[in-house]
DNA sequence: GGTACATTGACAAAGACTGGACAAGCTGCA
DNA sequence: TGCAGCTTGTCCAGTCTTTGTCAATGTACC
């Protein structure tokens, strides 16, 4: 957070900063000519050269804005009281609950940064605020697929930057998972709904992709046991015929091993029945596809997919038609 | 109740005024006009600008008149007798209300010994059912104390004695887990309330009992950052200051080294404030009760001691006079 | 030479301000 | 019961501010 002079003080030309900011170029012009919100540095030709710094503030000054501010009141305000004004904004507009006038379709960009805003606050109750809105105006699906799962993958990104510490990681992912857990228990589970069982092998600690996983099948309007991270094909296996699973989906993100992994994934397609198929998705699963796609295992790019390879194979029957083509008669 | 330096220095525009208080913009400025109402600033432009002090009157303003009164009434009451007004016409309005505080049936034995057939059955269905249908019956804070604990340590006792297998206890412990989230979901947070951090330090990977203690925590009507487990001592410390949290508590139970850990508590003790109290919970943490408790650590025996603890500690003031008897002034 | 950027001035849409009008609901009185 | 008067929320018209965009012109970089 200290202005280091090396690392970090990337310069970005305007035309950047207006795509990361999500302000146009006259806007960023202007709010800098008129109200001096900024005071870029300036290349020897005269060119805005914009810090992180500055593209930090230029965002909370737009959401400053968006919650209905001028942005000749706000532009003169320290980058602390800025930062808590807007969270300030989001928990007084998640308390009031009042109907809001906008039913804006689809959670977008701004969400996903006013999310990691309150992350890097660990300001827990704007952020629940926030994502539990976005859930009740969206519905469940939309919620998945254009705010949790790319913020989500963000929050990877910032934490392996180093952008983010643990504890800030944490309270996302745990915020995140509490949502999740909590749409999964409103969706209720439709009468002889197919069942699917979701995990993750052993050697993968992460769970929230899972979890992802396992509430977009529950939006398609499967039955899901979701038996979390780290668990041996065995385990898995067992649980799947025990519980009268109809299909597996396991996810694989940061796989550990990759060879051991492959292993399990061979050995959980031996041990399940014939007729269950089984499902790879995950972040990494792309790169197991040319090896594993042969053997019974499908292999599912992105959450979009996995959701479509769902309704076609579930729903109508009990059974579903397995996903990737051949599979015994149920039963 | 001191003016805080930070949050309250903030103007608002009338825009925000109207989304806050819930009052419509030709009503904010008509009870100016004509009541004198409130005398928020002017900016340069003659635009209004509302001070935190303002909204609040406000919002008094409209409850008393949603209460039956006559804005043209109350319009030129002061705060002190304005708010006394509101509470009573609350209370009165409790009184004949059918408001009734019945706490239902405590679940039994009979629906522990269910839960534990559900899960070795694998019917998570079933088994969240029960558990939903307990909440909802019960109430959270019983659920908690009657089922959800002494279910958690059956499933501990009995996973230990080999009698369930992982994929079994996982089943169990995450729907209990689901469950659990989603109550805190539905508990919302009282406005003001007082702010406690959650966590289990480095080496504790067993995440639920964090959690019952989070949930115990909202149902006292705290708000809870929870951070869940397997977090470094600095890691917490630099945490509950980030998010202002007013008090702090961990959860133990089965500490991988014991040494180890009694290092992390201390050098957390050591890392806080000095006027937030440390909590320390969890089935083996009476084991460390006569190491610790001098400290100015205060180890908490089982739920319904912390629930106790929480309950005279926090709520009245903003600083939860520290449940361990000795604290700095809150300031 | 083309693309990206800077500067300045102008412009138009959005929103806020003011004073006044109006309609619906309630009270009091004949 | 019916009418006058009061209260109170909403609406309107005209004016003023704020703010985003655009056009024109010039400069720097590849």
């Amino acid at each position: 957070m200290s202005p280091d002079p090396e690392s970090g003080v990337h310069r970005h030309p305007i035309g950047v900063a207006a795509e990361r900011t999500g302000l146009s170029l006259d806007v960023l012009r202007v709010w800098e000519r008129r109200y001096g919100a900024v005071a870029p540095a300036r290349a020897a030709g005269g060119q805005r050269l914009y810090s992180d710094v500055d593209l930090e503030r230029l965002r909370l000054l737009r959401l400053a804005t968006l919650a209905g501010r001028g942005i000749g009141q706000v532009a003169s305000l320290g980058s602390e009281e800025l930062a808590e004004l807007v969270r300030e904004d989001e928990t007084a507009r998640g308390r009031n609950g009042t109907r809001q006038a906008v039913v804006g379709p689809a959670p977008a960009e701004d969400d996903i940064q006013r999310a990691l805003e309150f992350t890097r606050a660990l300001d827990g109750l704007a952020l629940e605020s926030l994502l539990r809105r976005s859930v009740a105006v969206s519905g469940v699906g939309v919620f998945l697929d254009a705010l949790a799962e790319p913020l989500l993958r963000r929050i990877e990104e910032q934490r392996h930057a180093g952008q983010l510490t643990t504890a800030q990681e944490r309270l996302a992912t745990l915020t995140l998972r509490r949502l999740l857990d909590g749409a999964m228990l409103s969706l209720g589970v439709p009468n002889e709904a197919s069942h699917l069982l979701v995990a993750t092998p052993a050697g993968e600690r992460r769970e929230l992709e899972a979890l992802l996983v396992a509430a977009a099948a529950a939006v398609e309007g499967w039955r899901v046991t979701y038996l979390g991270p780290d668990l041996s094909a065995d385990e898995i296996a067992g649980a799947a015929v025990g519980s009268g699973a109809q299909a597996v989906c396991v996810s694989v993100s940061h796989p550990a091993r990759r060879g051991s992994l492959m292993d399990q994934l061979r050995r959980l397609r031996a041990t399940l029945p014939a007729h269950v198929p089984l499902l790879v998705g995950g972040v990494r699963a792309h790169r197991l596809a040319g090896e594993l796609e042969g053997g019974g295992i499908r292999v599912i790019e992105d959450l979009a997919r996995l959701r479509a390879a769902l309704r076609s194979g579930g729903r109508e029957r009990p059974a579903p038609r397995s996903p990737q083509g051949r599979a015994g008669r149920p039963q």
